[in-house]
DNA sequence: CATGCCAATGAATAGTCGTTCATTCATTGG
DNA sequence: CCAATGAATGAACGACTATTCATTGGCATG
């Protein structure tokens, strides 16, 4: 089926955030540009100032699309964190290391975005709302946790910190060192925190070896 | 005194560099141009291109010299850790958050130049030397301490990891929210981590609020 | 089938930036 | 003091890129 020339407005947009996304993936922050960009999505250069104005737009836009996905995996975690604190932790950390969440080429954007994010308002306000939220989530489920399991010598915003910081180094080597990162290992290291943190509530995920 | 007019080609040199870094620290990476270092450092445009070839040079030239200042501090830690393991980690701990280290002007540099490392041969090869020297380095450190202070149960190759990635977590945070984290407070969080990962080994830090 | 609408095009434009190089001038040796 | 050297300058150039807009052509309507 030869592809409509006409789009609904909202399929075009997400095609040109999509391709965004691969071309900052594929050729850096840098060099992605507006002709980069059309080429990827198959459209011509003057669609992208058709739907979002400017080239500054449509990164905007991307990295919403990025933060927005984030914090909707978010809620599911945060139901979950209702139940049981250690549960809700344990999933904030499966949902960090999800497929979909750390794919490569996202992690690529959020750190291009990363490095410019202080001198651009716009890129700031949008990572701040995220980094809020999960801060907030992962402070609250810690000190919860704190008082629920008895743990008078932990100090819960500690704990939430390392894991945040924790959490973003780990992405950090997804993207520059895949060859000695993996989810996997991502994800047991993030537990292997928790349970050093919480000793009655995590279990220690089996060693890497062979057992 | 009126500033010679020419100096020493490494006098030159180091003045560039250091001006690139206060660019890239006030105007980001990609607001940083031959014009807006050359004003920062006072000379002319031309330059640039005759101490360095080009652009692109000033910016390699740039990340090496931090890449070479953080390895030559690591000298130190290294030589701590050769008489104790759990003496060198705390070194090593002490020089991510010195002062010096990760002043927020180096830091932006850093993180700049991380977005962009995947794609420029270059940076990579920069970057992937002083990873493997300091990993190398973290690692070696906890594979002795779980020989010598019987860790049975502790894979030391994950800690080491997970120190790595915490440590750039915490730079990042050092960078893009500097109101809630401290060189203090980073170090805190990382002091405990190991010390949840090496009880016998480190104290835990006495604890944020009023004592 | 004819018509009007508007998504989409892509060539043209304006602005920016890296690089070059003829020129200037501080410094040094005679 | 004079001449030679080469560090430093900065205007000019060329390449590149975001943006604009006159034109094209797909699609719905009658």
């Amino acid at each position: 089926m030869p592809r409509r020339r006409t789009a609904p407005p909202e399929e075009r947009r997400e095609q040109l955030i999509l391709a965004t996304i691969r071309c900052v993936a594929n050729f850096g922050l840098a060099d992605t540009t507006i002709a980069t960009v059309a080429q990827e999505a198959g459209l011509s250069q003057g669609i992208i100032n058709l739907h979002f104005q400017s080239k500054e737009g449509l990164l905007t836009e991307t990295l919403r699309y990025l933060a927005d996905e984030y914090r909707t995996a978010c809620q599911d975690a945060a139901a979950a964190g209702e139940a049981s604190p250690a549960a809700g932790l344990t999933a904030m950390v499966e949902l960090d290391f999800r497929r979909n969440i750390c794919a490569r080429d996202k992690l690529a954007v959020w750190f291009a975005f990363w490095g410019e994010r202080k001198f651009r308002p716009t890129y700031r306000r949008i990572c701040a709302e995220r980094d809020k939220s999960y801060d907030g989530m992962v402070r609250v489920m810690c000190a919860r946790l704190c008082e629920q399991g008895d743990y008078p010598d932990v100090d819960p915003a500690l704990v939430a910190d390392g894991l945040s910081a924790l959490t973003d180094g780990l992405w950090l080597d997804l993207l520059v060192r895949p060859e000695s990162m993996s989810r996997e290992l991502a994800k047991r290291i993030s537990l292997s925190y928790l349970a050093d943190a919480f000793p009655k509530h995590f279990r220690q995920p089996p060693p890497a070896g062979k057992g």
